[in-house]
DNA sequence: TCAAAAGTGTTTCGGATACACCCATGA
DNA sequence: TCATGGGTGTATCCGAAACACTTTTGA
């Protein structure tokens, strides 16, 4: 068996509470593209989301930042608890389990898992496998392939989540750059609404918002017309966010 | 100690998933005010919410589905998961373990607690108390005594998922019995967002989704004049939910 | 007969939508 | 020079909100 494995289960149980996880679903945007942040398990296996565990005098939340600090290298990590899953029978991983060595340990008896999802500035994050994966990379959010447990679920759960919560949720402040151009903002709310919207009526409304601050910089290089650069203006937009959010998408 | 809490705590940790808990936030609705079911404990104890415990081969939400069951006597319960609860410090009641004589017993244990929110029929409950408890009924939401653990919280946060999803939610066909007039539908959603709503207005818009049938009967015996009686469409009603639900309340 | 609640309209207003025009840029 | 994307402005429409009048009922 994996040595730093073979450690982890030794102190498991013992630092951990027992039947209880937390899963992440790490929410980037790269390229005009929703990404969620994959792990790949050793020895062969499948793709799952980043997990972790309870210890025994600590929050939910802090489990979860604490392994979003760990996956990500990222502080201040925008943070949302939003469904718990376990159902008893999760046979998708007996076989990897085994080749493992790791079947009978505390680590392959049910789990009911917390389920976060996090908002991260996709070029800020520097992507870290863990004791039990050796890849860790973004994958876009419509092509996840099949990964362990229920990890498929709660993927989808989070997405459903998010959509649904999009006005109240800070996703332009969270998931870009901090510099940023309205197209680009409008890509993100488009690619996560899964619908086009009008250009002009989308910058209208965002700036009647007011929480955005245009720069004097343009975003050059691009093949035509160069696009203002904006900012949030992050006192206005706490306010904002306070009083109702920004108002999209019904 | 008790005979019921001794048999319950012999078997407890053999059936039941240790530190794991669900916990139930009752709905219910009588004479103009929305309301919650508590129990007491026994023992001159404190106040708190329904709950139970997750068996081996059980999935949180047929756990949630049994406790229902056993307080209310309903089957067939409209329900949903809405957050996960479980600060490692729940200080709040160790006096009330300690005179049940079960502190160090899992049931004094950290729990992680998975919380549901129910809507019910008011007219068609009867309350009953579990091992724990001696009394069993209802309180209006806007009045809940101090509660065990954490349980205030989580009824804050069960009423606040309810206001922000009220219209994805079945309030009206779910809370009230199966006929009611359009005054106690509108009373119902003015109690839950908790404020006034326009009487023309309301009644317009709700008989513009199409989901309501008007029976020829009248509620009689009030002091003014008769109010219709109403139904709900169960076809149309399931498949304007689906459609987006009742848009109401912003 | 009268106060209060219930049924049925109409008017008004604002935000969302649709759409037109000009400008800047690299190919 | 031209195709494409970006910045700005205007007309329209629909649903929400505001509001008026009549009818019914028990006291």
């Amino acid at each position: 068996m994996d040595k730093d494995l073979k450690i982890f289960l030794a102190k498991g149980d013992k630092e951990f509470l027992p039947h209880i996880s937390i899963d992440c679903v790490i929410f980037g945007f790269h390229e005009r593209q929703l990404k969620v942040l994959l792990l790949k398990w050793k020895e062969g296996g499948s793709w799952c989301i980043p997990g972790g565990f309870v210890k025994h005098q600590e929050s939910l939340d802090a489990s979860a930042i604490r392994t979003l600090k760990e996956r990500t290298g990222l502080n201040n990590i925008y943070l949302k608890q939003f469904y718990s899953f376990g159902e008893p029978k999760r046979d998708n991983s007996k076989a990897l389990l085994r080749r493992l060595g790791v079947n009978g340990s505390w680590l392959a008896k049910r789990f009911i898992t917390v389920g976060y999802y996090a908002l991260v500035d996709y070029s800020r994050v520097s992507p870290k496998p863990d004791w039990l994966t050796d890849i860790c990379e973004w994958h876009d959010v419509h092509k996840i392939p099949k990964l362990i447990y229920d990890h498929n679920v709660i993927v989808k759960k989070a997405l459903e989540t998010l959509q649904l919560s999009l006005n109240d949720v800070p996703v332009g402040h969270k998931l870009l750059p901090s510099k940023f151009t309205m197209p680009e903002l409008q890509d993100l709310y488009e690619t996560i609404l899964d619908r086009k919207l009008d250009r002009r009526n989308f910058q209208k409304k965002m700036l009647s918002f007011g929480v955005l601050e245009r720069l004097e910089e343009r975003r050059t290089g691009g093949a035509h017309k160069s696009p203002f650069l904006y900012r949030f203006d992050r006192k206005k937009y706490d306010s904002a966010m306070k009083g109702g959010g920004l108002k999209f998408g019904v």
